[in-house]
DNA sequence: TCGATATTGTTATGATCATAACGATACCGA
DNA sequence: TCGGTATCGTTATGATCATAACAATATCGA
């Protein structure tokens, strides 16, 4: 006997195999999604950077120069996403971008040194941020999520 | 000793306690929740359907008329954001709008006849495609998976 | 070598997203 | 009842997102 309408001004309809949106995954990984993010912007909104921003940062900081196609893959953002992000970044001083000399296509892009040292003032707070996401889990648990999530990306 | 750089053109940097993007939660629900909701728009997208507008009128299948910010609420989209999504869906008949009588502040929202015929057609195609999505997981793993997003999502 | 094919970055379009500020209406306690 | 407070919908702004079409450059096979 699931849920209850209180005072619904139309009749609930229902379909053969009792349909619930929260029992579809994508839904669900949309607000865990949502709730990550939140978690982020409220500790590095101050720094005026999103998520997205941040990854792009982290990623390059990480793996050092790349162009920007790839750059974008290991963020996981489309050419035309990525290419906007990193103007916004650009325009901050936060990294800097130089033809490649062997190939005339790519653009490389590097933090400077301020990116460099933003990003080294970030890190900690995203693991922090990371770790009050998690909260409602136990250890066992991220781990387990984290196998989960890592397999339905990979698809 | 983790991961290899091939041929960065910078040297690659490194913080104290070794940080990976992999390793933060938002990045993977970020790309769990790209790979589901490509897998939807890749059934329902010859609809014009995006997966935000499936939802609302899945919800309003569900529940039958809604007020416009409790619809949001129950969709998870920002007063601002629902009211884009209801006014293409409106545009296009699946969905009409009333005044509450009692309440002069709310919009009332309900599906229409041929609405509640999509929804009834699409719903089918949504559980097939939550169950490709989660494809590369086993039944009991796909129950583990819903526990812990839910209560990620709940904090 | 040269021509088909693939890759990279750009542009354009449309749909989410979140946030802040605002007027209108409801509600609720003094 | 009446005035402060809360809720609802709107508007504006800026940042993602995905897709398609395009030019420039690389690559690879005949």
């Amino acid at each position: 006997m699931p849920r209850t309408s209180t005072k619904a001004a139309a009749p609930v309809r229902r379909v053969a195999s009792d349909y619930r949106l929260e029992d579809q995954v994508g839904f669900l990984l949309r607000r865990a999604y949502q709730r990550a993010s939140s978690n982020l912007v409220e500790r590095i909104g101050s720094y005026d950077l999103t998520a997205p921003q941040y990854a792009t940062l982290a990623r390059l900081y990480e793996r050092g120069a790349l162009s920007q196609n790839l750059l974008g893959r290991l963020v996981a953002m489309e050419p035309a996403n990525i290419r906007d992000v990193v103007l916004r970044l650009k325009k901050r001083r936060l990294l800097a971008t130089r033809r490649d000399p062997t190939d005339k296509r790519l653009i490389l892009i590097d933090l400077t040194t301020a990116g460099v040292a933003l990003v080294e003032q970030l890190i900690p707070i995203e693991i922090e941020c990371t770790a009050t996401t998690l909260a409602p889990l136990k250890a066992d648990q991220r781990r387990l999520l984290y196998e989960l999530l890592g397999r339905l990306a990979e698809g």
